[in-house]
DNA sequence: TCATATAGGGATAAATTATTCCCCTATTGC
DNA sequence: GCAATAGGGGAATAATTTATCCCTATATGA
């Protein structure tokens, strides 16, 4: 595993939230998992951009940041099912007020992000 | 400037905020914002472990994203001063829900995040 | 004259994150 | 036997983000 060379500095309330939620992925995971889309599979189902490695990743981060559970079924083929903790659980409402910014300001802000992203010379067509 | 080579999928609001949000700083540079301390050097003095490189570097994706706004003093020595934009304001209920999540949890997350982050060699001491 | 404050950018190195590819397990169905 | 399924991890590499270092400009004060 990456061993961090820089510590981050964790003053405050915003500066947990940026470990814990950070990663590509993560907040997308906690989302779909408060779904019900429990399973590794389902969820690379409903994240098909990410590769299955990074999702195991960080699901392996949420469950050592104690925001989900990771339960094993004895069988096979292999079964295995995310849940939200109890922490996690509070999480959600945070997520919610996230995802409804972002959905009210989508237009306007998909615009703006994808203007700084595109190289001009793609833009005349 | 870095030119992304994969282009991120936006199809939600947690995509949206994702873009908007992510960057080592920028929730911080927001808070500090709205707290009053608008100019460059007043950021980086309440931002001590961050470069003053990557503050402007961030500063300016705000200000493409249209959370801010960036006033310029034509006087010397120069006098720059961010703002707070409606839409940037907007943001603010939301940030406060996640420092106070962070706030909240914080004892028990920082000994889980500092756990994973420290190598284990240097544990028993 | 020289250091300081103020704002910012270029070039490059380092750190971090994410992607790709390949391998392993064991059972069921063909 | 072979493919498919389901979950997972190692290694190498690509992509991206941060950090470092250095340089510009001007007025002020020592």
């Amino acid at each position: 595993m990456y061993e961090r060379k820089i510590i981050p500095t964790l003053n405050c309330g915003l500066d947990i939230i940026g470990e814990v939620l950070f990663g590509k992925w993560k907040i997308r995971l906690l989302w779909f998992i408060n779904e019900g889309h429990k399973r590794p599979s389902e969820l690379q189902r409903k994240i098909p951009d990410a590769s299955r490695r990074v999702l195991n990743i960080q699901l392996n981060e949420l469950e050592r940041h104690e925001l989900v559970t990771r339960k094993i079924y004895p069988v096979v083929p292999p079964k295995v099912e995310y849940n939200l903790t109890e922490l996690g659980k509070t999480l959600i409402p945070v997520l919610a007020a996230l995802g409804q910014w972002g959905d009210a300001n989508e237009e306007r802000l998909r615009d703006v992000i994808l203007k700084q992203l595109v190289s001009s010379d793609l833009y005349d067509t």
